[in-house]
DNA sequence: GGATTATGTGCAGATTGTGGACTTAATGGT
DNA sequence: ACCATTAAGTCCACAATCTGCACATAATCC
């Protein structure tokens, strides 16, 4: 139906804009004739889209590189963010939340807002959310950037553009993106994908990345897990390979193989909270028993404390019943994961959301169920970690989202 | 480090061949105008490339097209199989098993040897496998066929090209494609891609498949579970997205997702044996307690009972004990797909192997179990269905995967 | 200060796709 | 029976892009 596109010239000019751009973001400052060698394209070739990346701001260069060595200094060409950037956005059940962040993905700008979402309209909060997206937009351009996207994190499972279900926001099939509506510029000047027949460049475009769930256009929306998933990738330790495990009211998860998330067929993997841990314990809301979230989940792990850092208070005090919880969520998360480990093969484990601050409590036991389970099937259990990054997670991973599809087809974004 | 390569003329010649063998296969036989229309290439490219594909042999004119409309009429092009097959090769706990199956996925050539490899040597069973293999490729040279490749299906975790373990055959680490070394072709009539700096093709063929454990070379090996699940693909129903469990001795399974298989970090995803059914259950040979495996393997369903055949003897002559651990097997089938579903989200569930035959006496059990332990996460539970490919799936999919990567880059395979 | 060495650019040439003209081969109306 | 119409497939000049080599440039080395 689809019927994949033939190649034309511009396309190959376009791949060879990202992987020039690739490389030069990979592996820091380079000079052309560097460049040159790494992509196996020619030096008048490379200097040929250098140019093009310098005139649209994407790159600079950065003086000679006094090396030493014999022969003409090279020009390193290093990565600029004063020009190209984009936009992340949250909802969340109490707060919403927007960044900007650069090509080099620095944090340009940073908002939150405190706001009680249960069982609100989607059109109230995205009205809310649109306001706080218009004035960091604004500060975006008042900065001289020029924002190419955005992204959304929802808290609930994402199909095109449409958030199923969002059970504590109490929203049903709403599309987001429609909804909020932003005021961003088109893919290109001409937003030359949309041209009919004009669309050869999407033949290389996917390359690497998953194109699941990313709508036509320079907005789209994904699970909250998913994306702060990314966040941890490219703004946390460094891994390109784990399980993001996302501690909020529910418990999610987002898959990070090689860099890309693993979404399924619909969208809905990693529902992690779900996974069976006593086939006859307590009735869970989904309908289930036993599913981790009676254990772990925000709830189960609060009991009659208000808050988390309350409950952390009281676990660095010794609070026999805190201590008791955590052991049994600690215990509950061991045997969740080690059906992840099973199925999904993750290189490692990252505990973000709630079970950040209290991965000191959780690590014990999550860790000793792990490895006594997974036995003989591996060499070692994959490391347990806490993620580096707090709840910024999820519009980082936003922001980063777009600044990859950036990077993927500079051409198409930038206009080339 | 490897760091991704530019293109040049020829990779984007290596693609819009790819485009339009693509679409020839997809989209039935079609006329030159055709193909142009849909591809967008001009009527004068898609001329020159479908010229190459008849020399090559990979399509065929299928005669002028006598539709009754006005002007002249087209002569459609058709994929041709009587030139390029590949080889599907698998080792399994009992017998061996060897495929020719030619571009079109019509089956030429297939032949079993039983054998009791259980705790054999790799280079008996290995050398064993090559014999079998050189007559099937000798036959298939004999009917004119060129063999573009081969895969080889093991009863265990592949890490590129390394068979991690075997637990039935009692191997560990075996480098089975390098022992069994058969006697291919290099991948071109130069092997292109080996010529340094000249594996500029390489950046386009991953394109909509996955790469991991694509060996250097046209042989490669994987897990039986993957390549029966890849056989599901291509030789079964039609479905795009399942989950394939493999009923053999252990239990493994497969995720397909948008026609290529999920592997996870490792390759290791999929093991759906050792998911935590009952977290107190009895020990598990892996180490842990209560796995799938424990209930549902082989050797929990026969119990005393001598082979499946007789198994299914004894369930249609309501045998209270056989019916019993189908039942117990059924529910923990159900307990397992309930985490897999919410990790993995499969489109569907697809039983393959042992379960095929006792689909009937598991399908209720599990199917009910799934659906009540689903609850309100999803519309409606994912279809719980029997294969429809018996237990040539593993063979058949490795063949096809060799298929595959001919059309990802005929180019290459093909030396055009 | 000249030889050496490496960078970056200019120019001719190669490869491949494009676009429109042209040939070919059917249908259909008169 | 004949010619207009329509669509398929091919031919040829042209355009886009990358390559390879020559060359100017700018350092270090002796």
């Amino acid at each position: 139906m689809a019927s994949s596109r033939g190649v034309r010239h511009d396309s190959m000019r376009a791949r060879n804009l990202a992987v020039v751009l690739g490389e030069i973001r990979d592996a820091g400052p380079l000079t052309r004739a560097a460049l040159a060698e790494r992509t196996g394209l020619t030096k008048t070739t490379v200097s040929k889209l250098v140019s093009d990346l310098l005139d649209a701001g994407v790159v600079a260069e950065n003086g000679a590189v006094r090396d030493g060595e014999r022969g003409r200094p090279g020009v390193a060409v290093r990565l600029s963010g004063h020009r190209v950037a984009t936009l992340g956005l949250e909802i969340n059940v109490d707060y919403l939340a927007v960044c900007v962040v650069d090509l080099t993905l620095s944090v340009r700008l940073r908002r939150t807002k405190a706001a009680g979402n249960r069982d609100s309209r989607p059109e109230r909060i995205l009205a809310e959310l649109r306001s706080l997206a218009e004035s960091a937009l604004m500060e975006a351009e008042a900065a001289g950037l020029r924002v190419a996207g955005a992204a959304l994190a929802v808290p609930g499972p994402v199909e095109h553009g449409l958030l199923r279900n969002a059970p504590h926001l109490g929203w049903r099939d709403v599309r987001v993106t429609d909804l909020l509506d932003l005021p961003l510029e088109a893919a290109g000047p001409e937003a030359r994908n949309f041209q009919a027949g004009n669309s050869e460049a999407a033949g290389f475009e996917a390359v690497g990345f998953e194109a699941v769930g990313f709508e036509a256009g320079n907005f789209e929306a994904d699970n909250e897990a998913n994306l702060a998933a990314l966040g941890e990738l490219w703004f946390g330790s460094g891994a390109r390979d784990f399980l993001y495990v996302s501690g909020e009211i529910g418990i999610g998860a987002g898959l990070v193989v090689d860099g890309s998330v693993f979404r399924g067929t619909y969208g809905l993997a990693g529902e992690l909270g779900h996974v069976v841990v006593a086939p006859d314990g307590p009735a869970c809301r989904c309908g289930g028993r036993g599913c981790l979230e009676v254990y772990a989940g925000q709830d189960a792990l609060l009991g009659e404390v208000g808050s988390i850092p309350e409950l952390v208070a009281r676990l660095e005090a010794g609070d026999p019943a805190a201590l008791g919880a955590c052991d049994t969520a600690g215990r509950a998360l061991g045997l969740a994961l080690t059906s992840a480990v099973h199925l999904l093969d993750p290189g490692m484990v990252v505990l973000g959301g709630v079970f950040a601050p209290l991965f000191p409590w959780l690590e014990g036991p999550a860790r000793e169920t792990l490895s006594a389970r997974l036995g003989q099937m591996r060499r070692t259990p994959p490391r347990l970690a806490v993620s580096a990054i707090g709840a910024d997670a999820a519009i980082l991973g936003a922001a980063g989202l777009v600044i990859q599809r950036v990077f993927a087809d500079p051409a198409r974004a930038l206009g080339l």
